[in-house]
DNA sequence: GGTAACTCAAACAGCACTGTTCGACTAATG
DNA sequence: CATTAGTCGAACAGTGCTGTTTGAGTTACC
């Protein structure tokens, strides 16, 4: 039944309204029930299990449809100028959609194979992949290290700003430069000088 | 009966073996039950149960030693001498014990509260912390963003480092070098160069 | 060698959840 | 307005844990 195709209108916008509540549960509790999700969705149990054949397979839609959005939003971004400051307009927009989906990720790592989190979040991270290799192509980023590693380093840094966050450790209105700083200054090529912030 | 005090020596020795497998066990899979543990101790559940009143406590006693023994590990350290240098003697200690304890972490996270889990974190933290702090004042390390955020921005590269080695695409050699690399390059004050390697 | 500390298997109670089945009901669709 | 897709609650079966009890058996220790 995942299909949109030619489903009654009601059903559409119940398997919505549970993707919505799944959202919201899941982030306040990553170990949230199928039950607690259906109630939050104003539905049956047994209508999600209509939508849903498991609850991986929630979980699954759930984390499949923010990456998809996630990856939407970032689509929109034209990364094609300097690679610096590509890579601080990417910054600026992804900080926020890492920070908000934070916990929805902790309940993916739950309950989904970990392979299946990796593949999903594949496009997003081929993004700054290409950024990066872009950049080295110009001189403005270090070739001296791997390419996967360093985008992996990028969304660790990421990630870990937005836990600190979410800590109530750092200021939100904080994050988009020190991300920007202390990103940038790790990208440069050894020799030249890390740039200032303007 | 967790202390050590006045305790006879099989029991002493069962309680050890107890963590030892504990720590095998949650490393392959981060939920194993205690039955599994107590079995992989060569141990009844029982006299599991007698040792550690619940899995909680367990898993406490597990992760707080783990991080007992990374502690003192590093105690060991100069970190007196040139900030950079210290840096690199203190990446290159660190980066294999968090690669080694990497999946425990894992389990952590999963069974313990997350301020528990932080307040474990509290003595390694508070090192790089000093670290960093001490750079600062000798005009080698940035001082445009807080200190308890690089300090997290420290950690949170090493662990998306060991994840990348697990996951096999980061050779195991390459760690070192590649976190040297970018680190000092991230702590580097605006305007000056990114160190080179040597 | 006696005693207290410790261990063990088996069995039990309890829980929380997943996923399914039923039959009755309701609402979108054409 | 009839048909069919979809919904609902309640109840059930099944699973896999956690934590406890019991009573008999070992083993360290003085």
């Amino acid at each position: 039944m995942p299909g949109t195709r030619g489903r009654r209108a009601d059903a559409r916008r119940n398997a919505t309204a549970i993707l919505d509540a799944a959202v919201e549960c899941l982030s306040r509790d990553p170990d949230a029930s199928v039950a607690d999700i259906a109630q939050a969705a104003g539905v049956g149990r047994v209508t999600l299990y209509g939508h849903f054949a498991s609850r991986e397979e929630l979980l699954d839609a759930v984390f499949a449809r923010a990456m998809r959005e996630a990856d939407a939003a970032l689509d929109s971004l034209d990364l094609e100028g300097d690679p610096r400051q590509a890579m601080v307009l990417l910054i600026r927009s992804s900080w926020r959609i890492v920070d908000r989906s934070r916990a929805l990720l902790v309940a993916a790592e739950r309950g989904l194979p970990h392979g299946r989190i990796r593949e999903l979040h594949q496009r997003p991270l081929h993004r700054i992949e290409r950024l990066i290799e872009r950049g080295r192509e110009q001189g403005e980023f270090r070739t001296d290290m791997p390419v996967a590693w360093l985008s992996a380093a990028f969304y660790g840094v990421l990630h870990t700003t937005a836990d600190e966050i979410t800590a109530g450790r750092l200021d939100e209105a904080d994050a988009p430069g020190a991300l920007t700083g202390i990103l940038l200054a790790a990208f440069t090529p050894p020799g030249q000088p890390v740039p200032t912030a303007d």
